[in-house]
DNA sequence: CAGCGGATGTGCT
DNA sequence: GCACATCCGCTGG
């Protein structure tokens, strides 16, 4: 397989709309020691930002945990979720601003049974070994230790562009932000329309049917 | 298949 | 104390 370049930080440095909509069809790569290089199509984002969103961590302020959010783009942002699990957020637009793209769900590209074993091997399907956000975590071992790392580098953790393919974009709203107020309903969750990836679905997959 | 409860760290009230 | 950008296993149809 050619190996394809690096999304650098330019990529990142936009309206964080924009960002999740173009990370959909990218590859999320993940190198461990112990199981190689692991990699996955990002089929479902969803966009949290600034101060105003009241689903986004970063709209009460700085603090430890959300720190990255407001630092410089193209920087992981991982935090823990109901004590147990974690989530992969990419940092987007410039410093002072705080805003990322949480990565929902992807299509297992490399390491399929690697990543069926760091999720323990409880997987029925193939298409769920990355359907959501902690799930991603755990079958790529992504955990805070990965927290604010640069992913314009080729290190551990990064996405690499993709071919340009053709897909249908499906934008509804968020997933367990009722909370939100007014930012509730906002249709920043984004996913390739029919992806079996996908960890929840619109009713009849309808992309205008909660737009 | 749908629905529900448990697990449990972090940050707010 | 309580809510939370979640998942899994168990229950009942």
């Amino acid at each position: 397989m050619r190996s394809r370049d690096i999304l650098p930080r330019s990529f990142y440095d936009r309206p964080t709309l924009t960002v999740a909509e173009d990370l959909l069809g990218k590859t999320l790569v993940r190198k461990i020691p112990e199981y190689g290089r692991l990699a996955a199509r990002i089929v479902e984002t969803e966009a949290y930002i600034g101060y105003d969103d009241k689903a986004c961590h970063a709209s009460k302020g700085m603090t430890d945990r959300n720190a990255v959010m407001f630092g410089e783009p193209g920087h992981a942002y991982v935090y823990l979720i109901y004590g147990i699990y974690n989530c992969l957020n990419l940092v987007t637009e410039r410093s002072g601003f705080p805003s990322a793209v949480l990565i929902r769900a992807a299509e297992p590209i490399e390491g399929d049974k690697a990543m069926a074993s760091l999720r323990g091997n409880t997987v029925r399907k193939p298409h769920d070994i990355l359907s959501g956000p902690g799930k991603l975590c755990m079958a790529m071992a992504i955990t805070r230790a990965q927290n604010g790392i640069d992913i314009c580098k080729k290190g551990e953790l990064y996405v690499e562009d993709a071919p340009a393919e053709k897909f249908e974009i499906v934008k509804c709203p968020r997933i367990g932000v009722d909370y939100a107020r007014e930012y509730k309903d906002k249709p920043w969750r984004l996913y390739i329309k029919g992806n079996p990836c996908v960890s929840k679905k619109v009713p009849d997959d309808r992309p205008r049917s909660c737009v």
